[in-house]
DNA sequence: CTGGGGAAGGGGCCC
DNA sequence: CGGGCCCCTTCCCCA
């Protein structure tokens, strides 16, 4: 008995010194581990700290030489203040290496009025880009309800951050707006490319949702729902569009909408019924149409990427609105409808038409390259215009139209003449200008048709007259075999198979067929393996 | 199987 | 007559 508590109590000695060991051991492991990671993340935000420092030397450097040739030719003195103020930041060395006009606004450089536009010219080229400054400092410092999301390694210079934003006292965001068509017509373009953004910050610093994550730090920043409940920003808001200082690409000019359907709550829509922005006439009586004339195109100028601004050869793209695909999910949908109707005052419209026209040509660079580097943006330009398309047309058939046909993306295969209106994202033809807008909207996100019943928003004007039969009740399609009625055409079509048997999907691995594609679908995971089905 | 929505093509109307 | 614009239809996917 007495070897037997010996021999446990040994036993647990060696148990003891062996967990000891072992925690040490691993101990020993965490700490070097740690030491490791310790010492690349301090060289990392060193690194970084070392981008952002030179990207905002570059930055303010390009902005403020502009700013000044501008301030000298439009006699812009008050903006000169502004930029003065930041001169001791503003020589640096080396090039842009970003392909983004925003910069960071240093902390503590709050003498840029926010109020004060910064009008900076290009040297050459002819291109209207907007610069935003954004407060470096912490996002919170902007005010409630703005988020900048700026991360500590964000200060890789590609990765840029505009801020679709309005205007809150103090602090919100300037916007520095480069107009490089000014050979074509400098003033005029200098009295639109200098915007004052005006409004709420809280309103237009916002995200659509709080949870949209990119995996990029290229980040726009829109303007929420709560927009919607803020009629009086409408018109407000001029959206910065950064654009890429490197970037040699044309921005291509994809038609956008014709007419601009806002969205409005019903409350809203009961309101300010007579505003004639702000609604369209359907069948149902809920909407009127807004010209684009009134600029709601320039709405969507939320931008990720600068290379959407840069009009390189007189096309001026005011607003890009970006869809953010692939790892950087499309969350954040604009809510367009409410943005830069100050804008859509006529002029800059019109404007912008005047820049299309002054020289459609001259397109030599696609930019496709830009687009396939970087997140996908796309610029909503006036819409439907046939400038639009023939330069939409002329961007691939410069340097990428071989690639994109070599590439077989899209449907410029075949009959090109036919198709001749490529998507800028994925190379599909189109037949007219006007179609291959609304597939860009796949790309932008746009969703111009709103529904007033609720807050579904479509990018297809017919989307929403179908999706109105949910609120109506109205299911017009009837089934000739039973009671069974239907909302949409083709689900009458579906069901008919029920009465007919037919099974139009049948499985290419084996015999059976399938009343319904996704049965099919689910059948195949059999040959797959993937998971079982079953019947 | 149904409901809802995304996307694209077809075609008519107008200028 | 051609292009732009718009509506409708259709197919498809997903829940």
């Amino acid at each position: 008995m007495a070897n037997c508590m010996i021999f446990h109590t040994q036993i647990a000695s060696i148990m003891e010194i062996l967990a000891n060991a072992a925690v040490a051991e691993i101990c020993k492991l965490v700490d070097d581990d740690y030491a490791v990671f310790r010492l690349e993340i301090t060289q990392s935000q060193k690194e970084n700290r070392g981008l952002r420092r030179k990207l905002q030397l570059l930055e303010l450097k390009v902005a403020r030489e502009r700013a000044e040739r501008t301030i000298r030719e439009r006699g812009l003195a008050s903006s000169v203040k502004i930029l003065d103020r930041c001169r001791g930041i503003t020589r640096g060395e080396g090039h842009l290496t970003g392909g983004h006009r925003s910069f960071v606004k240093p902390t503590g450089h709050n003498a840029w009025r926010d109020d004060q536009p910064i009008t900076v010219d290009e040297g050459s080229g002819t291109s209207t880009q907007h610069v935003i400054v954004i407060e470096s400092a912490d996002a919170e410092a902007a005010g409630p309800g703005v988020k900048l999301e700026r991360s500590e390694g964000e200060a890789d210079p590609q990765h840029s951050r505009n801020i679709h934003t309005g205007a809150v006292a103090g602090v919100e965001p300037l916007v520095v707006m480069e107009d490089l068509a000014t050979a074509a017509a400098p003033q005029t373009r200098t009295g639109r490319s200098i915007t004052e953004v005006s409004g709420t910050l809280n309103a237009v610093l916002k995200s659509e949702t709080d949870t949209e994550t990119l995996t990029v730090t290229q980040r726009l920043l829109h303007t929420g729902s709560d927009n919607r409940s803020d009629p009086k920003r409408l018109g407000q808001e001029r959206l910065g569009c950064p654009t890429a200082p490197g970037s040699e690409y044309l921005l291509y000019g994809i038609p956008s909408l014709r007419k601009v359907h806002s969205y409005r709550d019903p409350d809203d829509a009961l309101e300010t019924g007579n505003d004639l922005s702000s609604s369209y006439p359907t069948e149902t009586g809920l909407e009127r149409q807004t010209d684009l004339s009134r600029g709601d195109w320039n709405r969507y100028s939320s931008s990720v990427h600068s290379e959407g601004c840069l009009d390189k050869q007189g096309v001026v793209i005011d607003e890009v609105t970006v869809k953010v695909e692939g790892d950087a999910p499309l969350t954040w949908n604009v809510d367009e409808t409410h943005l830069g109707e100050q804008y859509s005052q006529g002029r800059y419209f019109l404007d912008y038409r005047e820049s299309l026209e002054t020289n459609p040509n001259d397109v030599t660079h696609s930019p496709l390259e830009a687009v396939r580097n970087r997140n996908p943006v796309s610029t909503s330009m006036r819409p439907s215009d046939s400038h639009s398309g023939v330069l939409f047309d002329q961007v691939l058939n410069s340097n990428d139209r071989a690639r994109a046909q070599a590439q077989g993306g899209g449907a410029t295969s075949g009959n090109s003449k036919e198709k001749r209106f490529l998507c800028m994202f994925c190379n599909k033809g189109f037949s007219c200008p006007q179609k291959a807008e609304i597939h860009n909207r796949v790309h932008t996100g746009v969703k111009s048709f709103s529904c007033t019943q609720c807050h579904m928003r479509f990018s297809q004007s017919g989307n929403l007259k179908r999706h109105q039969r949910v609120h109506t009740g109205e299911k017009p399609f009837s089934c000739t075999q039973c009671q069974m009625r239907f909302a949409q055409a083709g689900h009458l079509k579906r069901h008919q198979r029920v009465h007919t048997g037919e099974k139009p999907y049948s499985c290419p691995q084996c015999e059976k067929r399938f009343s319904h594609q996704h049965h099919l679908k689910m059948h195949l995971n059999v040959h797959t393996g993937e998971r079982p089905f079953r019947e």
